[in-house]
DNA sequence: CCTTTTTACGCAAACGTTTGCGTAGTTTCG
DNA sequence: CGAAACTACGCAAACGTTTGCGTAAAAAGG
């Protein structure tokens, strides 16, 4: 079913029936014609073909179709992150509202691969958000193939993009403030250990407060339950002084619970346990996870409003959005020795 | 940069840029030609134009970008899922390996809204995978305009289509019995009632068994831990002789298993408690839950094979594929009175 | 050295649209 | 009633590719 088709069975010229199906204002049609045209193509199901739009119509309006791509940088075997599903889920959400649809949302696409890029272009995004962490000559690569972006997670950019971010720094040293207010020294550290700012924070927290950074307290987890309790345990083991975690997010603390309720130590009595996200499991473990919040329903919100403004050239300046966080005290903390 | 460009700044003609860049088998160029070309074409970056490559080979090989797109039923604001995010990723995983990236993944599109199926169709996909709950007539209506469909949840379906289930119905009636035999007889539901497999296979093992369904045992509840948590607390408050609950899945126990201690109860001793999916989680809260195992993993990694599959011609009568479930015993079951 | 094959490349059509321009026929208006 | 304006539509070019066919020149074969 092409305009040809329709235009032989009407009898009229190929032009016309695009006119007409069009609703180009100027020159409208008769409205006998414009009945005839609309019919057949209803009745054969016409619908046009994109490539030959988009080829005809260069970089004209018709490239969009209001649609934005989320670029999740995450490698394909990293666990689920109810994190990054509940943003993705708010981006959406707001999208939606606007009437953007999001492709990839979820893909754990190689954001360095020429081939996944092209995928992305050839469906003609009218923009991006990438989400996660990324490091700069990925972005810079993104920036150039694309030219809406925009980025929320955790890490404050340094350059120049639309970004919408909680400041992991700042929270994670947050956390380990709220942890050494309550009077704890001793604390460990279970989540990534590299090029990861909560990291970073730790170390620096420590070093401010001139506590020996002690890698026998220290791991390197992955982002997941089962990451988190095979982290706490490989700290129990080596050592019976710890009085405190800080858990890189909310999953990996429920894990470590339950390796430190194994080895037979209370929480929070014995031990203290924080984490981060504030996802919803949170406050249904026992004891509840005392953790720091992240607006993760706002950052979804702004990542979609300013993207589609951009898109809808509403601004042009890069705007750097930085969403404010705070601790949220449940059971799982109590105050030091 | 299209190949015009080129072919002028190469002195040759188009049709032999067209050639050089397909390494074309036949009439190959000129190795001196070839090299000109390619570093003219590296040097600026060309990337061909899909649109017009899409046009110009009709329906052909090339209409195709190895996409397939994941549309997820459910309603804009249905709590998160790990069920799904875990299906979702082990489907992308899947199809990453055969070279197939996955589109719209977790979407909350409106499968009935014909700019949606506009949207997806646009973005030319080679077929779709629908997730979750589908009433029949919304199946029918994808099937129409999507030629390549696979079906994937808990739901068998009864008509024609690629399907890879694990069956609910079947699943829940298990449940049901796993508790049975452990000698509870009262045992309350929490969960989705309204055309529910897994709220029909309770009521009819009930049934069954000539126990008497009891609607002060019975709550409608949301799919998360939220609304496990409510729905358990209103069953307590209206009964006390309950030994047992079923929750239609993993989350929704995690709720429960608060509301349930909240109220002064032991797991397993006073009230036993069975969950659905095997999430990860379920092995970290206490107590360890326990639960039907869905093997999500293999679905995933089904639904990607058997769609790709039916892409290129490898079978063309419908595949239904049912997976094996089993329990999984941990902690949160009892012996009945 | 002449014929045949092969190599290397150009020509032009086609894919399905959109749109500026042109032109009959019709209406408006002074 | 004649000029101007408008209506309703057709013509044809263009978007960037791919590919069958054609054809020079070079290589091979006798």
């Amino acid at each position: 079913m092409t305009l040809k088709d329709i235009a032989r069975e009407a009898g009229v010229s190929v032009s016309t029936v695009s006119r007409i199906v069009n609703g180009n204002s100027t020159s409208a049609a008769g409205k006998e014609t414009r009945d005839k045209i609309w019919s057949i193509a209803r009745a054969h199901g016409y619908v046009p073909n994109t490539s030959a739009q988009a080829l005809r119509c260069g970089d004209a309006k018709r490239q969009t179709d209001n649609s934005i791509a989320c670029l999740f940088a995450r490698s394909a075997d990293a666990p689920d992150d109810p994190f990054f599903s509940a943003l993705i889920r708010s981006i959406e959400q707001a999208a939606l509202k606007e009437g953007f649809i999001v492709k990839y949302s979820f893909s754990a696409v190689d954001l360095h691969s020429p081939a996944t890029i092209r995928q992305v272009t050839d469906s003609r995004v009218d923009g991006v958000a990438i989400l996660g962490r990324c490091d700069k000559e990925t972005l810079k690569f993104l920036k150039q193939h694309f030219k809406k972006v925009v980025y929320s997670g955790l890490n404050m950019l340094h350059a120049d993009y639309d970004q919408i971010v909680c400041d992991g720094y700042a929270v994670a040293y947050d956390a380990m403030n709220y942890l050494w207010e309550k009077g704890h020294t001793r604390i460990g550290y279970i989540g990534d250990t590299k090029n990861e700012v909560r990291y970073q924070a730790y170390r620096n927290f420590l070093k401010d407060h001139r506590i020996l950074a002690d890698n026998r307290i220290i791991t390197q987890a992955a982002a997941s339950s089962a990451g988190g309790y095979e982290g706490a345990g490989r700290i129990l083991e080596r050592t019976d002084d710890i009085t405190a975690f800080f858990c890189m997010n909310d999953i990996t603390a429920i894990g470590a619970i339950k390796a430190i309720q194994e080895k037979g130590y209370r929480i929070p009595e014995d031990i203290s346990l924080i984490g981060m996200d504030d996802i919803e499991l949170a406050q249904f473990v026992s004891p509840m996870l005392t953790t720091m919040h992240i607006p993760i329903g706002e950052m979804g919100k702004m990542t979609a409003k300013i993207l589609i403004d951009r898109i809808r050239g509403g601004h042009t300046l890069p705007m750097k959005i930085s969403l404010p966080y705070y601790p949220v005290t449940r059971e799982s903390c109590g105050p030091g020795p």
